[in-house]
DNA sequence: ACCTGAACACCGTTCAAGT
DNA sequence: ACCTGAACACCGTTCAAGT
């Protein structure tokens, strides 16, 4: 589909990488469906089953890919005063770094592999909430509450792409008969939150409710 | 695959409605990968393109058979003596409900769904939140929040049981190297949350940042 | 070591044809 | 109105064979 291919690739010159990269490319471009083994052969310009010698079959393939860009995705640096709202900090990082690539992020959520997406941004959490005074099993529970409520923010704001100006609107309720339902409530399901804010808003709660206020704000000092 | 279908079926007797629980129950006992077209077709003795004819094609079997269980999942009454209990209250029915049928809560969540799923228990948390004082954008921002946060904490616990005693444990922040963090962090990321109270404290703290305190604590006296 | 084409066992979907 | 089989255009994967 891209490149031409000479009659006998006896050495394409291909590596892992390389397949990678154009892998991550293609579903971010043409999104996670068109990614399929054949498709991306034919734009790497070589034989389906080249793919298979160098990084094995699809299901590792996704796993190489989401890999590589989760490593990415770190390599911000991580902004606040206090480790609290560092720990919010990462959170957010976490947000748009799955909302920037969508595709990459729905190819993994769809395979089970958003926690290895999210793997290195999670460590730096960890970090956080240990500064912020949070270690142990208390840690582990902060980090995975936090994340579960960070991945579902994330699917609700890829549906909400996915049916644009869609008829059935944003919110399926906003069409199920209800007597008692107040109408001015009725009217707003029919419209869209702002999702960012509500995000922030949110995840200020989850955090506060895990993290102990003080103790450590000026821990840098 | 499970009955004899005679030679020439001029009228099989067939109905929606019992295509879409034959496909609830394929789903639900033999993985959301068995439900194929063909496989279903074999399982009501029938031809596979008989399916298209009564409910068609294959995006709206699953869309008919997300709401029809949606539909069963709401059945179920809501107790607790305050309305910021009910809303807590429908947020556990969701997650409970979501998890009682794994197979088709995973199907609904990797086709985009989820919301389809929880429409009429979301209906439910709309006339919690109302009762307690809730209405208009802020009874949808709620609504969407807590959604969010219920979904996210639905997805962490069928990743849970889908690496069961897998070498990549529970959190694949285990290994991952890293010099600083704690070690009694460290070795807690190996272990698992105890998710069902994880999500009750998180929610909690949620809803308590959504719905005002008292109010209408006695509505109904 | 690296890459190929052929082949296998699946998919979802369409459609003309039967009763 | 309801149901069928054949056919089409895809998949992922294996494997013997080439260089």
């Amino acid at each position: 589909m891209a490149e031409t291919r000479s009659r006998s690739n006896r050495h394409a010159g291909l590596e892992a990488g390389g397949i990678l990269d154009r892998a991550i490319a293609l579903a971010r471009d043409e999104g996670a469906d068109a990614l399929t083994m054949r498709r991306l052969a034919a734009e790497l310009g070589v034989a389906t089953t080249s793919i298979y010698w160098h990084v094995g079959n699809r299901e590792q393939l996704l796993t190489a890919m989401v890999q590589r860009h989760g490593e990415r995705l770190a390599e911000t640096p991580i902004t606040g005063d206090t480790a609290r709202e560092r720990v919010l900090a990462v959170a957010r990082l976490i947000w748009e770094g799955a909302l920037a690539d969508r595709e990459i992020t729905r190819l993994a959520s769809s395979h089970g592999l958003s926690s290895l997406h999210a793997q290195h941004l999670e460590l730096a959490m960890a970090r956080e909430l240990q500064e912020a005074g949070v270690v142990g099993e208390s840690a582990r529970d902060a980090l995975r509450a936090i994340t579960a409520c960070v991945g579902g923010f994330i699917v609700a704001a890829l549906l909400d792409d996915a049916l644009p100006t869609d008829h059935r609107r944003t919110s399926v309720l906003a069409h199920l008969e209800d007597p008692g339902l107040d109408p001015t409530t009725r009217s707003a399901l029919a419209t869209s939150s702002h999702l960012p804010s509500l995000f922030d808003t949110t995840l200020q709660a989850v955090v506060d409710s895990l993290v102990p206020a003080d103790l450590s704000a000026n821990a840098y000092l």
